[in-house]
DNA sequence: TAGATTGTTAATCGATTAACAATC
DNA sequence: TAGATTGTTAATCGATTAACAATC
């Protein structure tokens, strides 16, 4: 086990982690692969498959401890020691996250957030200071953030992605609607919610024209 | 063309669509795959089969009419024709999607927004009304929405979503981290922050331990 | 022991990439 | 015409699913 894990089964992961610690699985001691994907709707062995790359604690006939798999889920997915990130582009959607306290669940934590808008500098938005963004390079490096979040209007992002990694960003959260160009080592994921309304729009229109 | 549409296609559509429009295409008139392709670090060819799938205007030597290539995604994704779509769950997040105006561009119109807490009723946010719940049935129903959006915490993420399809939805856009069991007609796309936050996490977990 | 569930190796399926003929 | 780019058919690659031996 532990080996290397596709990007699918990587992005399945906290979705078992979640059914693991959600209500209907409050008094399991013992879960099966197929108990977890007859609840997921997915594949018996997909999810044996992905689970056995992350927890070498299946036992055949009883399935896994809950406590164990949870514990292996979160220790592969860094839940356990945290990320510190920055934020830029403190309107809505940025506030949003900023006051979203569900992050450090996933070991994120929001360390600043940074705006164009010098009016916006002082003030906090769910605990998190908002500063001006001239302020950023120096925060980044003497925190050695690694985690950028851009919630900034398209025209901007790429300028503002560009300023992430000369301040020494790897890994970037891009919520604008824009292509972001980065040299090969930075990771960007894009958080792509017109590519999510184009799968509603069309599943419509395909129901519509059977 | 015109074809069925793997969902991977699909989802890389409004990435092309977002390209055409941008400003780094403003003086084009005419584009080959070739061109987008390395616009977004993408293959030639997978992006020329996607295109074909939408678009009959391509001509060898010179590519796509820029403008006709924008008519055909537009068409295909249905940003044309408006969706009408209502919310449910006005806390930060809701009021986020709320106010972010970029939605009508994908065709998107929130037209109201529910919520538990009664003293948001009769409140705004961008424009939109947000309303008591023990409406939604009614609002549905009457102006035939078929679109749904999920910002509620995740323990009443279930009973929202079986509300909404109680009510004529057959489409939901899930925010909150939790699984949804729907009936086999109706779709649900996930917007899972979760499993990005993964992705994100792994590739610094990667980096520093090679 | 019998049966259920695990982990692994093999088969299938679908998406991506390559090859190539058609054409402006 | 020559060359570039299209659309399509074939090959490759990787993820999902199936088959099966191992084991509690």
């Amino acid at each position: 086990m532990l080996t290397s894990v596709s990007v699918q089964t990587l992005q399945r992961l906290p979705v078992y982690l979640n059914l693991l610690k959600s209500e209907c699985m409050q008094q399991a001691v013992y879960v099966s692969s197929k108990t977890i994907a007859e609840s997921l709707g997915l594949h018996e062995i997909q999810v044996r498959k992905d689970l056995a790359s992350v927890s070498s604690g299946g036992k055949p006939k009883v399935g896994f401890s809950k406590i164990t798999l949870i514990r292996d889920l979160e220790t592969y997915l860094g839940y356990n020691d945290s990320n510190d990130a920055i934020l830029v582009g403190a309107g809505k959607l940025g506030k949003a996250l900023l006051a979203y306290d569900g992050f450090k669940e996933y070991g994120l934590n929001i360390v600043a957030a940074f705006d164009n808008d010098e009016s916006l500098a002082g003030q906090k938005e769910g605990n998190v200071p908002i500063l001006s963004l001239s302020k950023m390079n120096d925060i980044c490096d003497r925190m050695k953030i690694r985690i950028g979040i851009i919630t900034v209007p398209s025209p901007a992002a790429q300028s503002i992605c560009d300023q992430m990694v000369a301040s020494g960003i790897l890994a970037v959260w891009n919520f604008a609607p824009a292509h972001l160009d980065v040299p090969e080592h930075i990771l960007v994921k894009n958080e792509n919610m017109a590519a999510s309304l184009a799968v509603l729009s069309r599943h419509l229109m395909d129901k519509f024209t059977d």
